[in-house]
RNA sequence: GGCCUUAUCGUCUAGUGGUUUAGGACGCCACUCUCUCACAGUGGUAACAUGGGUUCAAAUCCCAUUAAGGCCA
């Protein structure tokens, strides 16, 4: 029985010994990792590193058909990336076994004949039609649909009848008529009527003969297999989704059934989409290995899915996973769901973007410029990429358009001009691709500049061109152009530099928004300049004859 | 349909009976900076679901209603 429930959450947290935690995340490897559960994983991981205890991975693959290897992976690869690494699961020993489901049926057998010895479960040979009929008949008189328990007292000789037939069956639990009632931290005492639960399923027979020989007669279900894995593994705290709170009798009954001790339990909201519903796999971007490849730093998302749900009760908003650790509490866990609230990511995620060092940030872009296929790496050695740290050992990239090799101090620079204008890594090939282009393409309306005239804009662009040309390759510095440049527009444009500087961006990136035009100059180099300039005079006045462009 | 959970700006939230003309963040709008975009800064916009109680006093406690979500089929 529970013995210690507390009106107050509060109150049972202040329980909690250090030291003794052990908590679990338990995915289903059924699909990538979802962010959901990356977040139930987090506060499962503060939670545990708060109490100086174990944080625990185990793999939820009893559904043989769903359950995929590469889908583990993802799932370990996923929680690896964001940090959350775990104390013991799949690749660690551990004292416990084995922490894939798949592996521990031997186990369940043990605990599934306990019950059938202790006559608390028994077996259930009617067929899906007789149930169906049942359940709509108690649905027709408004009755909650559950078992009528006609097996509960099948004679053992009638049992041994059947099985010895291979009739189909199911293993119920006997469950008494009681309120089952616990003390959940985040939401208090919560109550259920078990006698409307009837005597649910917690395994199956199975029949198929080659499974029987490798995992036994039986297959637990979902809430018998979670209950004897969370006993084996002696965890203390079940932290996971509010969808779970409907589990929770069943656990308990079942736990009950076994006499097995009850853990703690705390059922946090859900994430939710824009609609108010449940995030699932058909709302656009779900998995945590989407917004990697979008771009978003496993800092971010950690810091932007701690505050889905939980606050630190200060205001401050900006947390690294160790400064989580400390503020962490689950008395700050709200009740009601969060809605995804993806402007806000972008926000922490260009936050993040800014503090990176910019050697940092480079490397993290330079896949994306490849991807793009903007850029390719030149390998020192071999002609063939090796499989991993290729960074490493990258000596140069090569522009693809044109050939022309680069230096990562290049890409450096790039990157500098754009560090602040970044809120997903991913932008960065589509806001700096003219970098890496031969020939822009433009409509001839993007060098306007407010109300100017094609005329006046040829005549800006090439004394542009004229001063430029005469700079010498040796000067060609941020510093020098500024001071020519900017002093040039000052003349010209009698306070309104938009005539000299917007023609010069557009000529110079083709795009109506871009990092400073000076700066880009700089590194785009003289010849790109000068080639710009007359494409762009080329496109005002096709027929005109350029006096500057002479090599 | 039954059971369970939840309810403060558009979104994430602070608030644990008087300190509240309800605070912060994202977004949005305006201004400053500025050739553009972004960054940064300043200001603004905007909420206690409804109805009853309890109390000198309710966003806060209780009840009902409504709505939303979850689970079971």
């Amino acid at each position: 029985m529970i013995t210690d429930i507390k009106e107050d959450p509060k109150e049972s947290l202040k329980l909690i010994i250090p030291g003794q935690v052990r908590v679990r995340i338990a995915p289903s490897p059924t699909g990538p990792l979802h962010i959901g559960t990356a977040r139930t994983a987090l506060f499962n991981y503060l939670f545990s590193k708060k109490y100086k205890g174990k944080f625990i991975l185990r793999i939820e693959d009893t559904d043989f058909e769903r359950s995929k290897e590469e889908w583990i992976r993802d799932i370990r690869e996923g929680l690896q990336w964001l940090g959350l690494s775990w104390d013991e699961g799949p690749d660690v020993g551990g004292p416990y076994g084995p922490y894939l489901q798949s592996k521990r049926f031997s186990i369940y057998q043990r605990y599934i004949k306990k019950l059938l010895d202790s006559k608390d479960a028994y077996y259930c040979f009617c067929s899906k039609e007789e149930l169906e009929a049942h359940r709509n008949y108690l649905m027709s008189i408004g009755k909650p649909p559950r078992y009528s328990g006609k097996c509960r007292n099948l004679s053992p000789e009638k049992v041994e009848e059947y099985l010895s037939q291979n009739k189909p069956y199911v293993i119920r639990l006997k469950v008494p008529e009681k309120k089952v009632v616990f003390q959940d931290l985040i939401r208090g005492k919560i109550e259920f009527d078990s006698s409307l639960l009837g005597d649910f399923v917690v395994a199956k027979g199975i029949e198929r003969p080659e499974l029987k020989e490798r995992y036994g007669d039986w297959a637990p279900l979902y809430n018998f297999a979670c209950v004897v894995d969370d006993f084996e593994m002696k965890i203390t705290h079940v932290i996971r989704g509010e969808d779970h709170i409907s589990n929770t009798p069943k656990q308990i009954l079942i736990r009950e059934a076994l006499e097995l001790p009850h853990p703690k339990y705390a059922h946090i909201p859900l994430i939710l989409n824009e609609n108010r519903a449940k995030l699932s796999k058909r709302d656009a971007v779900v998995s945590v290995g989407d917004y990697k490849a979008k771009g978003y730093l496993p800092e971010a998302i950690i810091n932007f899915i701690a505050l889905c749900g939980w606050n630190p009760g200060t205001p401050r908003e900006i947390f690294s996973l160790s400064s989580l650790v400390q503020e962490f509490s689950l008395s700050h866990i709200q009740k009601s769901g969060a809605v995804f609230n993806l402007r806000k990511l972008d926000w922490i995620n260009g936050f993040y973007i800014r503090q990176k060092p910019l050697e940092k940030l480079t490397e993290l872009c330079i896949p994306y410029l490849i991807n793009a296929g903007l850029i390719e790496p030149i390998f020192k050695e071999a002609q063939y990429p090796p499989a991993y740290g290729a960074s490493s050992i990258v000596q140069s990239y090569k522009i693809k358009d044109g050939g022309e090799i680069i230096s990562q101090n290049y890409l450096k620079a790039v990157i500098r001009l754009y560090k602040e204008r970044l809120k997903k890594l991913s932008e960065i090939a589509e806001l700096t691709d003219f970098f890496f282009k031969e020939k822009l393409n433009y409509p001839k309306d993007l060098l306007k500049w407010r109300d100017m005239e094609f005329q006046e804009i040829w005549d800006v662009l090439n004394s542009l061109a004229k001063t430029l040309s005469q700079i010498k390759e040796k000067d060609w510095q941020a510093s020098n152009l500024k001071e020519l440049l900017l002093k040039k527009a000052e003349e010209y444009s009698k306070g309104d530099r938009g005539k000299v500087l917007w023609p010069l961006r557009v000529a110079l990136t083709g795009k109506k928004a871009s990092a400073d035009p000076i700066d880009v100059a700089e590194l785009l180099g003289k010849d790109k300049v000068l080639k710009r300039i007359k494409e762009a005079l080329h496109l005002l006045k096709p027929e005109s004859k350029l006096t500057f462009w002479k090599k």
